[in-house]
DNA sequence: TCTGGGGTCCTAGGACCC
DNA sequence: TCTGGGGTCCTAGGACCC
């Protein structure tokens, strides 16, 4: 039987954010970014996207586009707070949330759309009460599977609802330039439609099978089949995090060894402090070193033992970069902490091992 | 145009083991 | 003497997403 998924993503989300914080924000051109110099546009409010301001964009070109511009720092607490009661609203719906990133959601909806005469009804009800109890708006997708769900909710921004049936996958995905499909990017699609593959549904043809596989690899057989309605139905409740980073771009590009081990300090103890309010440890580091034209190096370390406080991730990161001789000047550099363990658990460990 | 910061997942090659 | 096959782990890089 078919299942009823939703998939919910917030509306210009950091940017209404900030406007409903400050009602003198309200209808104008608002963009949320991190810095301003070197600083580029995470979010801008719809008046600000007339000027043709988007995400992406260099807040120097932002503003060239809209003098008129408001640039307001990322607030990334606030918005986590904001966040957490938009998914808490979607839980008096149901247990079956996965959040997906801060600002968007699936849902399984199945059981309870049946209290509803038509499948909109429910969507459009989440809607309006989200809007009327926190003032976010979203935009809902409803459909088969997530795929499709995430495809519908992108057709009609902000505040639209709309559904896609089995019945209309052929005529409203199958259309669609490869361009736009989620998980196809800009170095994907391109390659597609050397091949000839310019529209969602020309991955369907089966003289092409082969050569789409040495294009989109191991995944190929699961991705055909989401598009057509198969599979790719199942909310996922594990929430366990993966990875915790923190990276940072210097305002000027810097030489200085002195100012390397600052910046890796202050990024280990925000790392550490992460880590630590996770209740999770390490025992793999990978550290970023962005240079000057903009080429990016990893360099990472399995540890065998676990990081836990930021002395110990603050070492063995500059550990890491003392291995390299860098001539360039760093534009940014990262510090990120994998293999995740909890902290309960490593110490349990300790003990077996003494 | 002059490119943030947070992530997840996949690939490919090499080391190492049996 | 001139080289198997399978499996796992690690590292580095890259695509993609929000």
């Amino acid at each position: 039987m078919d299942k009823y998924i939703f998939h919910i993503d917030l509306n210009a989300f950091y940017a209404l954010a900030e406007q409903i914080r400050d009602p003198q924000l309200a209808n104008r051109p608002v963009a949320i970014a991190g810095k301003r110099s070197r600083g580029i546009v995470t979010t801008a409010t719809y008046e600000a996207r007339d000027f043709g301001v988007k995400s992406g964009m260099s807040v120097a070109e932002a503003l060239r586009l809209c003098p008129d511009l408001t640039i307001v720092a990322s607030d990334h607490k606030y918005y986590s707070e904001m966040s957490k009661k938009f998914v808490d609203f979607l839980k008096t719906y149901t247990h079956l949330v996965e959040q997906v990133s801060i600002d968007e959601c699936y849902l399984d909806l199945t059981k309870e759309i049946k209290k509803y005469d038509k499948p909109l009804d429910l969507a459009i009800e989440i809607r309006d009460e989200l809007f009327k109890k926190h003032k976010l708006k979203c935009s809902i997708g409803v459909s088969v599977n997530r795929f499709l769900s995430k495809m519908a909710s992108d057709m009609h921004k902000p505040m639209g609802v709309t559904l896609i049936r089995r019945e209309e996958i052929e005529n409203k995905i199958f259309t669609i330039d490869i361009g736009q499909m989620h998980g196809i990017g800009k170095k994907t699609a391109p390659i597609l439609k050397e091949h000839g593959i310019n529209v969602i549904g020309d991955l369907l043809n089966d003289k092409k099978y082969l050569m789409i596989k040495t294009i989109l690899g191991k995944n190929t057989d699961t991705t055909l089949a989401k598009i057509q309605g198969i599979g790719n139905d199942e909310i996922s409740l594990d929430d366990s995090i993966k990875s915790i980073g923190n990276s940072s771009t210097f305002l000027e590009n810097v030489t200085d060894y002195d100012i390397i081990a600052q910046k890796f300090r202050s990024l280990a103890n925000s790392v550490a402090l992460r880590l630590n309010n996770e209740g999770v440890v390490s025992n793999n580091i990978t550290i970023t070193i962005r240079t000057e034209d903009f080429v990016t190096i990893t360099r990472s370390k399995t540890l065998d033992y676990d990081l836990v406080d930021s002395d110990e991730i603050y070492e063995e990161a500059l550990l890491l970069f003392d291995n390299e001789n860098i001539d360039e000047p760093i534009r940014l550099l990262g510090i990120s902490t994998t293999n995740l363990k909890l902290f309960e658990d490593s110490i349990t460990q300790l003990k077996l091992e003494l």
